[in-house]
RNA sequence: GUGCCAGUAGCUCAGCUGGAUAGAGCAACGGACUUCUAAUCCGUUGGUCGGGUGUUCGAAUCAUCUCUGGCACGCCA
């Protein structure tokens, strides 16, 4: 066990479904179909340590008003060998339980024991679970709506893996079709211009028109010179996306990995057409009646598939589209590559796509619900109150990679990490920097440094934790003592959240509120110089708290210091 | 026009599989450093949960209508 929420929820329910049992049996109510019996924290302290609705969802079967119920049910609990000292009942009819101390001790033994394991769950059993996540075009630079889905998707990838699921990250590289058709005409319209000149040589309507192409065809020019003038133009194309490509596709690795993002698997579109993949994956869909053909295009099937309307497969020239090629990716995930579940985190504009997305699976006897979808909503920057659009240093749009130098990762990743993926995010880059009480990066950062900042003052003077089976943590009395531990205990509780609703935002805000747990004690209570038995029981509190902070940071992969 | 997401304190946001008196941070105001880091803490102020109707013991949460903002509706991805 390594939840004690999860713990004493069973407890709760068990004693509580034996009472109903018993009251049955006595006939004091009658046969009950008991509802999965909810247990939660109740907002008030006074309300005791956890509760239960149970005898108000039942009122109907019991034919009782609540408290009735209630009154009958509670003398019936039998709570020996559980951590329930008493139940109570309150308000309309909630069964309230006062839990013994004991729970919050344990709570501590197990982060000693667990260490930097604390915190892991068994939720996965296992399964194995792709999670895809920026796949941006490899035809320019990262931007903030790939930098929010990098944070949100390593983070999944993160909490998941905490949760007990083998996990894959995967970056699916977009190295063919229109997109890259583009990324040939705009290389090539600029390589004309260079020797030409520009106003010679037009520029394609579509094309991209970002400094870094032209910084690619300079730096070509400079090494292979002009051969490329007498060449045909496929093959002027061909050539510079072979030159240009591969540097776009190694400097998205290098700003990922700067980013504290390291893939497992690099994807790549491409293969899926080179290896016929894409083909037969539009052959088999023609073959099992979900295509329509018009207008000497092939179209997937809308009506049949409870879509909206038919969607383009195949192009009346033959092209395949992108959507032929995501449906050939995504079998390869389910079928060729054996994965129970696959995650794509999707900019919010993409959500179009879903529906189609999800139904297109069905032919190949795919769940839908495999395939789960994490749309976020896109990312304004603010800089001295206004909306911030270009880079300080360079003038251009903001990169990854600018953002990253003019705020610094942590802050970057902790900031695309504290809100909910479908709220829409503000991101305020003063503050980001700010190092004072606003900026929350800095406050939790400081909670760490300042714990390690007492055990290394005792360390000096010769005071090193002793294990805890030989603490009396009880002497740990104080309410800021007991705050911090109840905080520390919800951390696996955290995560199971988090990993059941792919939500890791709530474990950035959870982290927040352990600094600020921390720090009230820290303000209310000391830990060097007090006498040796209560110094001993907050040094395994602290040290508690120090583990369950790296623990968070890390899997949110911020830097924890041990020196601020 | 149709669909998706959002609307909660001055600002940024939690809470939303219905639960007890709606929370946090920042901002504002007032306090706390002889003592392990004041990048901290303690306190005060701050709300028609966009609006209406409904469902029920109970609604920020569910349904429905409506207003506002963002986005999507392509042989783009």
């Amino acid at each position: 066990m390594n939840n004690i929420f999860e713990k004493i929820r069973e407890q709760i329910r068990t004693v509580t479904r034996e009472a109903f049992a018993s009251c049955e049996q006595n006939g004091l109510l009658p046969a009950i179909e008991l509802p999965d019996i909810v247990v939660e924290v109740p907002r008030e302290r006074g309300f005791g340590d956890f509760s239960t609705n149970v005898a108000m969802q039942v009122s109907k079967q019991a034919k009782l008003p609540p408290r009735k119920t209630a009154e009958i049910l509670v003398p019936e609990l039998n709570l020996s060998g559980t951590y329930i000292d008493r139940a109570e009942i309150a308000g309309p009819g909630f069964i309230n339980f006062y839990l013994s101390k004991n729970w919050l001790f344990d709570a501590l033994h197990l982060i000693q024991e667990r260490q930097e394991r604390y915190g892991e769950v068994d939720l996965g059993k296992g399964k194995k679970v792709n999670v895809e996540f920026v796949s941006a075009n490899p035809t320019g630079p990262l931007h903030m709506g790939n930098a929010r889905g990098g944070a949100l998707g390593d983070c999944i990838a993160a909490v998941l893996e905490k949760a007990g699921y083998d996990v894959t990250r995967e970056f699916y590289i977009n190295d063919a079709g229109n997109q890259i058709e583009r990324f040939g005409l705009s290389l090539e319209a600029r390589y004309l211009q260079h020797f030409m000149g520009e106003d010679q040589v037009p520029f394609p309507e579509d094309g991209y028109h970002g400094e870094d192409i032209i910084e690619h065809v300079k730096n070509y020019i400079e090494i292979h010179g002009d051969a490329l003038l007498s060449k045909t133009p496929d093959e002027r194309r061909q050539t510079l996306v072979d030159y240009a490509l591969p540097i776009n596709i190694q400097r998205i690795r290098e700003a990922l990995a700067s980013y504290g993002i390291e893939y497992d698997v690099w994807f790549s579109e491409k293969s899926l057409h080179d290896s016929g993949a894409v083909a037969e994956t539009v052959e088999f869909l023609r073959q099992s009646g979900y295509t329509v053909e018009k207008d000497g295009a092939i179209w997937l099937n809308g009506e049949k598939l409870g879509l909206e309307k038919d969607e383009v497969l195949v192009r009346n020239n033959g092209v395949p589209t992108y959507m032929a090629a995501d449906i050939a990716y995504h079998r390869n995930k389910f079928i060729t590559r054996g994965f129970d579940w696959a995650i794509n985190l999707w900019g919010a504009d993409h959500h179009g796509h879903v529906a189609r997305m999800k139904a297109a699976m069905v032919p190949f006897g795919i769940e839908k619900d495999k395939l789960e979808v994490v749309l976020f909503q896109l990312v304004r920057l603010y800089r001295n109150g206004e909306i911030a659009r270009m880079s300080k240093r360079t003038g251009k749009a903001i990169s990854l990679g600018d953002l990253i130098e003019e705020v610094g990762r942590d802050a970057v990743r902790f900031f695309f990490n504290l809100k909910t993926s479908g709220s829409h995010l503000d991101f305020d880059l003063d503050l980001a920097v700010k190092q004072s009480n606003e900026n929350p990066v800095f406050y939790v950062q400081y909670a760490h440094a300042r714990i390690c900042s007492i055990l290394r003052k005792l360390a000096e003077e010769g005071v090193t934790p002793r294990p805890v089976d030989k603490v009396n943590l009880a002497l740990l009395q104080e309410k800021e003592e007991e705050e911090l531990i109840r905080k520390l205990a919800e951390y696996p509780e955290e995560v199971t959240l988090a990993a059941k609703t792919l939500e890791p935002s709530r474990l950035t805000r959870y982290v927040l509120e352990v600094a600020s747990t921390f720090h009230s004690f820290y303000n209310a209570c000391r830990v060097r110089g007090e006498e040796e038995e209560l110094m001993m029981a907050r040094l395994i509190l602290v040290d508690c708290t120090r583990i369950v902070i790296r623990n968070v940071l890390e899997l949110i992969s911020i830097q924890a210091p041990e020196k601020m």
